[in-house]
RNA sequence: GCCAGCGUAGCUCAGCUGGAAGAGCAGCUGAUUUGUAAUCAGCAGGUCAUGGGUUCGAAUCCCUUCGCUGGCUCCA
């Protein structure tokens, strides 16, 4: 330790004096030795570090206890040594990738000579515990920068050296426990018996530094949490996704089918799901003509010189599909703008008409690689809640912040809450630096105006132009990217588009691309995860089955059927033979709203007795009153029933 | 595309180190007329994803192709 004293300050009036380069290990075993089992790091002038790091000049320190924030990065950190080194011990030629924390937990990349499957995650989850039980001391040291690659190259560590030879610093840090030693900058536990929550999850290819031309390593994820409770939460929230997955409850609710065999990466929607696609749809019309918008319709295949004219031939050429006839090259439109462009352009348009709203529920393609295809969640085919908003500069701060007036009804309608992020300009891009500055401080304008908190995200916009995404939150705390709001100065352009304007004179508009749902497949699937298939009523594809208990009631059942559809109530009878209690358990598991039980009671009292999906029990209601409460409940897009 | 795992009836799955393809649910037929989460009986249903190989013999072992599932820069 060097001569020099550094003044560790524990509160504003609190400090000691210690030798250069004291580390919290240190000061602990000195003079705090009661935290001794507590403290797993620290907060030196509030940037986190762990016990075995030197502090080297004059700073200001809280303790960081095992619970704390940060405490569970340090946790999940030291854990992925673990983990590599149970792996070490079990596949002794294997060659260390990079092992970060995230959220939820941690991986490491590792290159093993041998294939292992998720059948090996049981022995080293055992090895691992075995190093927790030993409580192995956790010991840091730093070496020379070209020291460093020599012992990294004498271990065969060739990924490590190659991260080494990437790093600035003259010096980097070691942390060894055990035999175990690996390139890290920290921060870890005091030692390896602190942590015991952990589950290794699953085994997958990862290739080095995420590129596919870099040789493919193979890496397990695991989760880890600080506490035990904390640890067996979260793996009953992946069990509740697990059950909730729209895949399974598609099939078993009967709403849509997927055939790769003919149709790879496309939906079909059977009767039921249909119904839930159209509803969305019907809400979102009703919004759209409220805010002005018209809808269109524009061809699926359009001609190659479109493509070329609109920028995508040369940045989204990949993502597409083309098809000749007449020795002509047709693309099958993978976004619509250009379609609303061709409208657009088709008269002579007036300063006193904009904003132009053109709004479609395009179907476009996009080719998508096929290991990325998921259910509804990721499609090659899908309808997009379209809109293209033509306008002057003057009033684009004003339709941003409709639109976001109108997402925040339609994604309310649901009970998702939302975040926004700001993107802006990347590498592939069209247009000149200043247009994009320009856009970039528009749609900053009305994201402030808006008074909620947003993210910035740089480089990652659209070709065309800076855009906000939209994020829901599920019910189960997922977070998905629907709506999308795009900023566009250069299609305009492109496209020669002119209005003319009070002067006389010709002027360009501005384009404002933007999408609410995104995909009406994917919110579909997004709803049906959130709801867990339990729609509320003015969704759900059946909202009363009526269910008799015997023939005689047969002719009721179906006049009370007759009465709820001539009020627009979606009904279904089961009129099949079986016992009532099978048919309640059928609806219930079809996740119907409402269940109309009818009997000899019901019959003669022109009543129905009402059953929730719930398991509540509401009892006969007089067949008028029920009508009143349902109609109202779906025509105010309640999201909870009448009756709870 | 790449890595790993998987592919048996409409659905959920069993089928061991190779030796005659099974169950439950759903469907159909009949009995039963049922009061809030599964009435009983019978019947029918399969080129074991595909093509090839090893073998006296393959759902099972090996290879090909197709598909599905989980992943594929939250950087020491």
């Amino acid at each position: 330790m060097g001569g020099l004293d550094v003044k560790i300050w524990f509160s504003q009036d609190d400090f000691k004096e210690y030798g250069e380069g004291i580390t919290g290990k240190e000061i602990i075993k000195r003079d705090f030795p009661e935290l001794s089992k507590e403290v797993v790091g620290l907060k030196v002038n509030n940037e986190l570090i762990d016990l075995h790091t030197p502090i080297k000049k004059d700073s200001r320190i809280e303790f960081v206890r095992l619970g704390d924030k940060g405490s569970e990065e340090i946790y999940r950190h030291t854990l992925s040594h673990v983990m590599a080194q149970a792996v070490k011990r079990l596949f002794p030629d294997t060659k260390l990738g990079i092992g970060p924390t995230i959220e939820n937990g941690f991986y490491y990349d590792f290159d093993i000579p041998d294939r292992i499957s998720d059948d090996d995650l049981p022995r080293i989850e055992e090895e691992m515990k075995k190093i927790v039980d030993a409580d192995l001391e956790i010991e840091r040291f730093e070496l020379p920068r070209n020291k460093a690659i020599e012992k990294l190259r004498e271990m065969g560590e060739i990924y490590k050296v190659k991260l080494v030879e990437d790093i600035n610093d003259d010096v980097v840090s070691f942390y060894k426990q055990g035999d175990f030693i690996d390139l890290c900058k920290g921060p870890h536990m005091p030692s390896t018996g602190w942590i015991k929550n952990f589950k290794l999850l699953n085994v997958s290819g990862a290739y080095w530094r995420g590129d596919e031309r870099n040789p493919m390593l193979q890496r397990i994820y695991a989760t880890a949490f600080v506490t035990k409770s904390a640890l067996e939460e979260y793996l009953k929230v992946m069990e509740e996704a697990r059950k909730r997955d729209h895949r399974k409850l598609g099939t078993q609710l009967d709403l849509y089918s997927f055939h790769p065999d003919v149709a790879p990466g496309m939906v079909f929607f059977h009767p039921k799901g249909l119904v839930v696609k159209n509803e969305l749809i019907r809400v979102w019309r009703d919004k759209h003509h409220e805010k002005g918008y018209q809808e269109i319709q524009t061809p699926l295949i359009l001609n190659e010189s479109l493509w070329r004219r609109s920028g995508h031939w040369d940045h989204y050429k990949n993502n597409m599909y083309f098809s000749k006839i007449d020795n002509a090259t047709y693309a099958v439109k993978p976004m619509n703008c250009p379609g609303h462009i061709i409208i657009y352009k088709s008269k002579m348009r007036s300063y006193r008409e904009l904003p132009i709203k053109f709004s479609e529920l395009g179907i476009v393609h996009r080719y998508e690689k096929g290991g990325v295809l998921h259910g509804l969640m990721r499609v090659r085919g899908f309808t997009q809640d379209d809109a293209h908003v033509f306008c002057t500069e003057e009033q684009i701060k004003e339709q941003i912040i409709e639109i976001i007036e109108i997402i925040d009804y339609l994604y309310g309608l649901f009970g998702f809450s939302y975040n926004m992020e700001l993107s802006t300009m990347p590498e592939d891009h069209m247009g000149d630096e200043k247009t994009w500055d320009k856009a970039t401080v528009e749609l900053k304008a009305a994201l402030n105006s808006t008074g909620k908190e947003y993210v910035i995200n740089e480089g990652e916009g659209a070709f065309y132009g800076p855009k906000i995404d939209f994020h829901i939150k599920d019910s189960i705390g997922r977070l998905w990217q629907c709506g999308t709001i795009q900023l566009d100065f250069l299609m305009p352009e492109r496209f020669e588009l002119t209005y003319i304007g009070a002067d006389n004179k010709e002027h360009r508009p501005v384009m404002i691309h933007r999408a609410l749902y995104g995909s009406l497949e994917r919110f579909m699937g997004i709803l049906v995860e959130h709801f867990g298939g339990a729609f509320p009523t003015w969704l759900a594809p059946i909202q009363v089955k009526i269910l008799p208990i015997a023939d005689r009631h047969f002719e009721y059942a179906r006049a009370v059927a007759s009465k709820l559809d001539s009020e627009r109530i979606r009904v279904e009878v089961d009129a099949r033979d079986r016992k009532t209690s099978y048919k309640v358990r059928e609806a219930q598991i079809e996740k119907v709203p409402y269940m109309a039980i009818i009997g000899d009671r019901e019959v003669s009292n022109n009543t129905i007795a009402i059953r929730l999906r719930s398991g509540k029990d509401i009892g006969p209601q007089p067949l008028d009153s029920f009508i009143n409460k349902i109609k109202e409940e779906i025509e105010t897009l309640s999201l909870t029933s009448a009756y709870e």
